[in-house]
DNA sequence: GTGAAAGCGCTAACAC
DNA sequence: GTGTTAGCGCTTTCAC
């Protein structure tokens, strides 16, 4: 009640405000530069500078005096400014997906991995009606040292291009040889799933698979192996990435003679959509069938489902990135040698990041007799 | 295959870069300036400038050239400078929530009501290790014209510290006189909800309410008051936003001697949760329960669980900010009079959007007997 | 329509 | 340790 309002030293120029310090010259009507903290200080600008850039060249004592000066007339760092004036920014761009809960998780440990280490991270997202292209020239316009781009639709040329010699790192998207990449190890994730049922005693199991999606051929052909490894009798059908699709394949899986023992969903919105139209028919989970997930340990973690399911672990993923960034603003962008400036340069990194498998609540033991039942 | 790089002409001045065009001086080793352009053009910089800021003052034939020498030579307009030289910059700075679904939602369409005008948006985001602070201040240091803040935690007056005298625009909750906010009409959500149940022939309706969660007051107030002009018997049951704390309630309502034959849920997720449960259990929806979810649409529509809902208008909520946001950004910020510079101004602006009422397949007509089965 | 010139607020090299 | 100085790339007068 009552409460003054922001302690804030300077106002607006519209000539209505009553500034509430009118010690430093110069402090109404626009926000302080540093050479208002200078002056304020008694130093100069080029000390103020070193102040706010941590850098060395001004005693400890000076330091706090310089920073208490600025306090006072409410002085802040204008990034614009210093983004202009350091020639080559070590700010990295993160291109992502508005609407894909995945890309969300994602940010949160770009931010941790990036902004932890003194880093600057610059957003761009892609919307419905703001397309890929948009949102890299965005960050090609704020001169980003760096991008990473999320689950990049975009051909790798294409994505080149819109980078515009910036140096990009892509995350769970595979890309050709001309980028860095940074993805899970999708294989041996079906080959943990794939591993857990065999020892749970099933003895087929099903891959919901999806086309076209991040990752599709790593985790089909992980699962073929993995099947074979295991002496299973393992089975595809072609699904989707969204509940509706797994909803779908539960209907197509209903209409059989016997449901398979066991299914793994290309991921956990698919499992979700599985698992509801068959609890609706009456199926029991997991003492009917066994439900993998796979992918987005975002939704099977938040949801009261307890999902077993193939985790991405997304910190990682997020610091692979923020290192090959790091590495190539260095080096600047990739190229295979002297003069060249290609796509098939031979040098683009990449890393694979580990799976984990969550066993939860969904996957057990099968019935007796080694089958599902029928359905009803 | 063998596809040539990038398309671009310039190239970092490591020593080893082979520029492919050599025609425009000084074009190797840095990005292209407006200098270069309008060396490559024959004209001068304020010509670039004025083409490229679509300002008044050249022909279309002068600006079509200068397009296309900026194009050959592959010029970016660099926004680090354009912002630094532009006094007070027009770009509108987003606050928002990495994980909150119903942020995302907004955000898309924020970049549409924002950039579709012409604008641009600077994200800033909030995560577990990046508090609303942090992010304010990213946005501040960017000079941004005004700052929209979604679902924010802080208070009010700690939101304007943190401002630092930039406009503020608040969305989706609720704030005191000092700041501008755009939220939902929750009061006439709730007057539909039981409108509808009413219709449908309900007697007794039950909410899950939740505390301290955004525009929770509203939502309470709408509830009771639309129970009462209704005639209808109204409880109401603390629970929470999650689907975890809507199984709970679930199982609490199993215990009792017979069901609501309604119930509206806090929200979506709520509402999911509970809907498992009660299906789990044999319950049938909404052939013994009647379930309306609230105001997360985007899980009600994106999910497979057809679920009435009363869905919140993220579009009309995001163009509601980007238009004070504007006015906001002219007028400078909020004040009272002539030289008032305080949080009890007078002329914060509010604005209420409507809210719809989506009916699906979760409400019907009650039982004969008018209310909901035993427990089982 | 054009060109020259003065900054926006900061950094970084250099003298002192 | 400190002050001076010259830009970063753009916008925006102003006189031609």
């Amino acid at each position: 009640m009552g409460a003054p309002g922001p302690r804030r030293k300077w106002a607006y120029a519209d000539g209505m405000s009553s500034s509430i310090s009118g010690s430093s010259p110069g402090a109404a009507g626009r926000r302080p530069t540093m050479r208002d903290v200078a002056r304020e200080a008694g130093v100069s600008t080029a000390l103020v500078s070193i102040v706010f850039r941590d850098a060395p060249g001004a005693s400890e004592q000076t330091r706090k005096h310089v920073r208490e000066a600025a306090g006072r007339i409410g002085y802040v760092v204008d990034e614009r400014a210093r983004l202009l004036r350091r020639s080559r920014s070590t700010d990295i761009g993160v291109m992502f997906q508005t609407g894909q809960p995945f890309h969300h998780q994602l940010l949160d440990d770009l931010y941790s991995a990036i902004e932890g280490a003194g880093g600057t991270v610059i957003l761009s997202g892609v919307s419905s009606e703001r397309d890929e292209r948009t949102a890299l020239a965005g960050l090609v316009s704020y001169r980003c040292g760096a991008v990473i781009v999320l689950g990049a639709a975009l051909r790798d040329q294409q994505l080149l291009e819109a980078a515009d010699g910036i140096p990009l790192v892509s995350i769970a998207r595979p890309t050709g040889r001309g980028i860095d990449w940074v993805s899970s190890d999708d294989r041996r994730g079906m080959s943990l799933a794939v591993g857990h049922l065999a020892d749970l005693g099933h003895r087929d199991v099903l891959f919901a698979a999806a086309e076209d999606a991040a990752g599709a051929a790593e985790r089909h052909q992980g699962f073929e192996e993995a099947v074979a490894e295991n002496g299973l009798h393992g089975s595809i059908e072609i699904g989707g990435t969204t509940e509706l699709s797994g909803a779908d394949l539960a209907l197509r899986l209903l209409e059989r003679e016997r449901l398979p023992s066991s299914v793994i969903a290309f991921n956990d919105r698919a499992a979700l959509g599985l698992m509801d139209v068959l609890v609706r028919r009456g199926v029991s989970i997991p003492q009917d069938i066994s439900i993998v997930g796979s992918d987005d340990s975002e939704i099977a973690s938040r949801h009261y489902v307890d999902l077993t399911t193939i985790a991405q672990d997304t910190r990682r993923l997020a610091e692979g990135a923020a290192v090959l960034a790091r590495e190539r603003m260095q080096s600047g962008p990739i190229r295979s040698g002297p003069g060249a400036m290609s796509t098939e340069s031979m040098d683009a990194q990449g890393r694979v990041v580990p799976v984990e498998l969550v066993v939860r609540g969904t996957t057990g033991p099968p019935r007796a007799d080694g089958g599902g039942p029928g359905p009803r």
